[in-house]
DNA sequence: CGGTGTCTTGATTCTCCTCAACGCGCGTGG
DNA sequence: CCACGCGCGTTGAGGAGAATCAAGACACCG
């Protein structure tokens, strides 16, 4: 029996191994170079086996609605969107934001509906797959189904690290981690990274963080003045990210009580 | 692929305001019974299309670790587990339970290695499959594919529905939420929901839930003194849900501040 | 121009965390 | 046998951090 003791608290760690290098990563907007080519290339094969729908849709505009009948998958090929799950008394929440190559709607797949909004975030464009053909197209091409599996594995690793950040990190690094997020998965697709729109409001980044709008709003003024971030003089919205490599060593915890008051 | 509307955390998304969608009667937990046939039918489809490694193990026990390569999924055909992911930083976190029917892995197929660690929580049996062979076995399969992807996607809602808890609700109402779930859990597989052992240590349980272990405790002192919960006089970590309605009206905060001081 | 939505900042409140002490059951070893 | 350590759980006191409440600034727009 394996002495299963004493999780939780804290502990010196076991195996470093060499696990995932979660950000190992080198200078500047640090991107891992095969990660945006994969996506890329995704893109490119899903187009060439599926018959997609194609379309242009705007900020604010919906592609599904929470129960909804699920009959399609969406692919994003560029914009920006936002999951937002509303539950039965009234809660809002942001479950999730998706990026060009990332799927919607695989939590359909279960009970046959949708269960939460799917909400562009700006001018954004989408392919459409009905799910009945994707699964035929499955069948005929493994290549296929390994991008629909790592899609749905990797939304449930991101899933996770959200949950993980949530519930182990003060909002101080809650949001930072949010910026850097946002930052890697930019500069992943090969858009510039340090320089940016949020394109969510405060109370939604709040919302999705569990955190108020007042909080991310101070913390956010706290990261300006800890020069982390820095805002566009026109909007607030707009931010900057002067080093990387800062941001992401305060968010890795080696850097916690950098200024920051 | 029947609709069914039985999300396990009853959660009727539709139609809000009516008081009580609730199955009439009962004491007992509201289950779908389709849904445990579901799972049993699942294991039984499964069982017969692929060449599984069977196993027994015991609480402790690791199926896996994180970091580890990827190579096999693995289905709980009974018993209990938990998924502890570890960050760099060395905080852990109790990324999710699992139950008979459930698959393992999911997360590692992304990236080819595990991102945490896969423990038992008591005896169970694990059928383990070769992943390369369950894609060729798919695509020879609609039925089975369609069962892992349903398994996939309810993995997904899963982690929606428990960010969407540990954002909104306060420390009573995510406990209570808890103990909703892992009872319905168990009813809905057939096992018995009014009295149950819950497994997990208090530290377990917070640290799952985004709480210390010493809020939990006081949490379930108060739900027990408002006898929503009651202890098993022998262990404490044994409880009994005397009115799984009232726990579940508390849930979905149609009782908020009954009692509970 | 006023109205509205967004954002910032301050003052106050309150929830939950931290720290601490203690009880209990259990296995080990004197 | 009991003492002891140890893991687990409970409970209290005090404090920190985030929520709440409130006020005001700013941009945008019909």
């Amino acid at each position: 029996m394996l002495t299963q003791t004493s999780p939780i608290t804290a502990r010196p760690l076991p195996v470093p191994a060499s696990p995932t290098p979660v950000t190992a990563l080198a200078a500047a907007p640090a991107v891992c170079p095969q990660e945006g080519q994969r996506i890329a290339s995704n893109l490119k094969l899903v187009a060439s086996l599926l018959s997609l729908k194609r379309r242009i849709v705007h900020a604010g505009d919906v592609i599904y609605r929470a129960g909804e009948r699920f009959s399609q998958l969406h692919i994003l090929n560029s914009g920006f969107f936002k999951l937002v799950s509303m539950s039965s008394d009234g809660r809002e929440q942001v479950v999730g934001l998706k990026f060009r190559g990332d799927w919607l709607g695989f939590a359909a797949i279960a009970n046959g509906s949708y269960n939460c909004d799917a909400i562009a975030l700006d001018t954004a464009e989408v392919w459409s797959v009905r799910y009945d053909e994707l699964l035929l197209a499955c069948a005929e091409h493994p290549g296929l189904m390994a991008i629909v599996h790592e899609a749905m594995s990797r939304e449930i690793m991101r899933d996770r690290d959200s949950l993980v950040a949530i519930c182990t990190l003060p909002a101080d690094t809650r949001v930072a981690t949010f910026l850097h997020h946002w930052a890697q998965s930019l500069a992943v697709r090969g858009l510039r990274a340090d320089q940016f729109s949020l394109r969510l409001t405060r109370a939604e980044i709040g919302n999705y963080l569990g955190l108020t709008l007042e909080t991310v709003s101070r913390v956010l003024s706290r990261l300006a003045r800890a020069e982390l971030i820095a805002f566009n003089e026109k909007s607030r919205r707009d931010i900057c990210i002067p080093d990387f490599h800062a941001l992401a060593a305060y968010v890795e915890g080696r850097d916690h009580h950098a200024g920051l008051h």
